[in-house]
DNA sequence: GTTCTTGCAAAATATTTGCAAGACG
DNA sequence: CGTCTTGCAAATATTTTGCAAGAAC
């Protein structure tokens, strides 16, 4: 499916940057930081214009958010495109990438007596093959 | 252990800004934002202050943040305190209090062939039970 | 008395909002 | 053409840094 069809589809107007960020996360198999979906776009975009798009692209579930301890923001292709939900998230500490692992489910503990549930996040911090067969030492 | 011992067991200094937020982590039995924790000291302190304390108290693992979606920062007692190190938290969506889910654990996915764990984070949301008895319609 | 911490000011950074011009459908 | 989106400017908010005064040990 396109950026211009997963727009339309959304009831969504087709502009440039909306279809640059989703093209963007389409290509990359991991998840993005806004500068790099900045830089690997065609055009320039105002920062205020990315946040609203992303802020919009999110709302629709065409795209998702995942935080890394409140430090670095990356986005991902969302639920409304065939993503599973909920899913875990590896995060990098040597070279920071951020990569859903949706073939996967998260376990969700037992809650206090009366909790209600509703969604889970997780986030797993290693280092990632690439890294390891780099033999750092940190 | 009082606040005084555990300052001078990770050898800092023993302040009137750190006494008071691990007395009020202490005393709290769920996590507390900034903003909290502010409200609840004795004499007011900077915010530059605050933010240095919590830092500090952090890395020497006194006290651990929890972030909500990138947009709520709560700090609770850390795993120098007898805290289990790795715990899953609670976000209730109605009131937005923060709990450590500290006698359980988090179960790791499987990961990707090569990759290697380090740590977990996982951010349970929902309803606690004070929101859920009061029937809210939302 | 030496070292670490605080508060203030200021810089740097991040995010939100209003509004007129322009693009989309 | 009516509505939504963009870019710019400006208002807010957040976080970091330098430095002199003060507190801890």
């Amino acid at each position: 499916m396109s950026a211009f069809d997963i727009l339309s589809r959304h009831k969504l107007k087709r502009t440039a940057c909306r279809e640059g960020i989703i093209n963007t996360l389409i290509d990359a198999s991991i998840a993005l930081s806004e500068d790099e979906i900045k830089s690997k776009l065609a055009a320039h975009f105002d920062r205020t214009t990315l946040y609203r798009s992303f802020k919009t692209l999110e709302e629709k579930r065409i795209i998702h958010k995942v935080v890394v301890d409140n430090l670095m923001i990356k986005y991902a292709l969302g639920d409304a495109l065939s993503k599973k939900a909920e899913h875990p998230h590896f995060y990098c500490k040597r070279c920071e990438m951020v990569q859903c692992l949706d073939s996967t489910d998260i376990e969700v503990p037992r809650l206090p007596h009366g909790y209600a549930f509703s969604e889970a996040e997780l986030i797993i911090k290693g280092v990632c093959v690439n890294c390891k067969s780099t033999h750092y030492n940190e």
